[in-house]
DNA sequence: CGCACTGCGGAAAGCGCTTTCCAGCGCATG
DNA sequence: CATGCGCTGGAAAGCGCTTTCCGCAGTGCG
């Protein structure tokens, strides 16, 4: 067989180079099970390592000890700041704990979702994040199962499950925010955008909101800023709309856009997230804040934790208060 | 030893449930050697596989092969558009290609770079993509040809080296439009921004520019939004300014964040690369355009296509004129 | 009708590592 | 001074897969 040309140092190399057997060469770079070979050894074993400028073979460990040192993140699109502020948060903790962090890009597709996941599990993946899903109902579940059953674990960000733990940030109280604050101010006439009917995140912002008030009026978009532009074009035909509550920052800023291009300066608007962004627009944008890289952290940690399945752990939503909203404009 | 609890079926299982050999059952699945079965047996182990919900064992399959299906990508970090952007072509590209992507944040630390790099090799990455590096120098050389003798193969995106392929925008050509641009509108005092002086994107974009017109004032910013902010700030205290280049999006916004604080409308803003927040921020922001994720998608494909190393794929810089750049107020 | 040849499935040898024994050694104790 | 115990290093057995040989048919030709 025509086998790779040069394969780089062996653990084998760096064990005959030091004057050891393989199992010590092991113990000591790997410093496994509770015994620590002598230090005479465990100099002569590293000092040959770096000579060789050994690096061990990612493959044969895992093979060899049935662990893995990726784990998996599945996100719709790593484009999106909002799953790249996730990823960064999961990526620093993974950082600590010498863990590498698999991104699967499903492009929103749910074929692709459960290919990935199907990969993730071939990679023997650790554990893998689900920060974003195209399923609402239990499709995934098989696939998931059939993860955990190889011995990963599984955690979601958002509504996703009960049978792994979750990391669930108070959509439904954001939602809550969003809708008093616009009372406050005096708005009783309130246009909802809002992403596909589908998400849970959807039905908990807007659940949250109508909790509070009943909108005037829903319209649907795809959570992205196009999104949002088409959808708010398509809501500000009725004039009585006072203000507008976009169920994220990209279709907020995109529903900014429509206002703009139709110049109408007398409609507040509330996002959710707070994306980066959300200061740079004009008018800035209020929103209903949540901390989406400490999620990633938080998420990536739970994962780690060797703790029994199934918790849940909140992440608060808090209202910012910007330019973008402001009181409904006092009867002439 | 306690191996781990489940490890899922294997093929051997398969390949007894099918009633066929190990090799054989390898060989339908794998479609190996140009030897292909007979499709009696194809269907039989494929049946079985499949019924079995059987994963190959990924490190068991780079092992025994030395192949390996991930690529690796380092980027400064994830959450940064311009990164983001990168990744989403590359991650297109992979998954047209049954690749995974294990994605290195880096966090601008040299020492995790070299220690990715490092990891990188270990899980025998088919490849690693350089799509920031805080490198200029030829530091970063051993650990990279410690990759490429492991077999790997390297592309950088931006001007890192010339041991390996390279995705080369044109960031002398950008900072020459930018120049170009300015002085057409009769801006004849711009004050610069660059960011850390080490990168070659840096030292590209101020030299296209520098070889068109004399920057008034340079600052040095480290690249981010509240770095473009705080050079701004400083800049701006010369009053004889009539327009700022940024060199990136991100400090341009920065820019205009201090224009606004400022209460200065008349000076004019020109960033680079036209990322998405481009169009939403006010003024809308005249920048140089490129096609970042194309960039990541090609970047992905060069180090693909098994091809001698060294090659140099040009992307080039478009002016996109937006609000953010006007003609200098004529003398009263 | 016999022989060489082609083709296809199976046995087996690893890939590089972890981990379980096992053997040997030194020490303390009876 | 002999026996036993604890500790440490080494030999070896896999982990699940790919791939090279081999051997056995089946075919075509002499």
């Amino acid at each position: 067989m025509p086998r790779a040309t040069s394969t780089g140092p062996t653990l084998q190399q760096v064990a005959a180079l030091a004057g050891v057997s393989l199992a010590t060469a092991s113990r000591v770079l790997h410093g496994s099970g509770g015994r620590t070979p002598a230090s005479a050894l465990v100099e002569k074993v590293t000092d040959a390592a770096a000579q060789l400028r050994y690096v061990a073979h990612a493959p044969a460990q895992s093979l060899a000890s049935s662990r893995s040192t990726v784990v998996g993140l599945l996100v719709h699109d790593i484009a999106d700041p909002y799953f790249a502020a996730i990823a960064t948060g999961a990526m620093r903790v993974a950082r600590e704990h010498d863990l590498m962090v698999l991104v699967a890009n499903t492009f929103r597709d749910p074929g692709l979702e459960m290919d990935y996941l199907a990969r993730l599990r071939a990679q023997r993946a650790r554990a893998v994040l689900l920060a974003g899903s195209a399923f609402t109902d239990s499709s995934l579940t098989p696939s998931l199962s059939e993860f955990t059953s190889t011995g990963g674990r599984v955690v979601a960000i958002g509504t996703h499950g009960d049978a792994f733990d979750t990391i669930a940030p108070d959509n439904y109280g954001g939602g809550q925010l969003a809708a008093t604050h616009l009372a406050d101010l005096g708005h009783t006439t309130v246009g909802v955008i809002t992403g596909p009917s589908t998400l849970a995140t959807v039905s908990n912002r807007l659940g949250g909101f109508s909790s509070i008030m009943e909108p005037a009026a829903v319209a649907e978009a795809d959570f992205t800023r196009e999104g949002g532009r088409a959808a708010a074009m398509s809501l500000l035909q009725d004039r009585s709309l006072t203000a507008i509550f976009a169920l994220n920052d990209l279709m907020a800023v995109g529903t900014l856009a429509a206002l703009r291009d139709l110049g109408r300066h007398d409609v507040s608007v509330v996002g959710f997230d707070d994306l980066p962004v959300a200061v740079d627009v004009t008018p800035a944008l209020t929103t209903i804040r949540l901390d989406l890289t400490d999620m990633g952290a938080k998420a990536m940690e739970l994962v780690l934790a060797n703790l029994p399945t199934g918790r849940t752990m909140e992440a608060p939503a808090t209202l910012v208060v910007r330019a973008s909203s402001m009181p409904v404009r006092p009867p002439r």
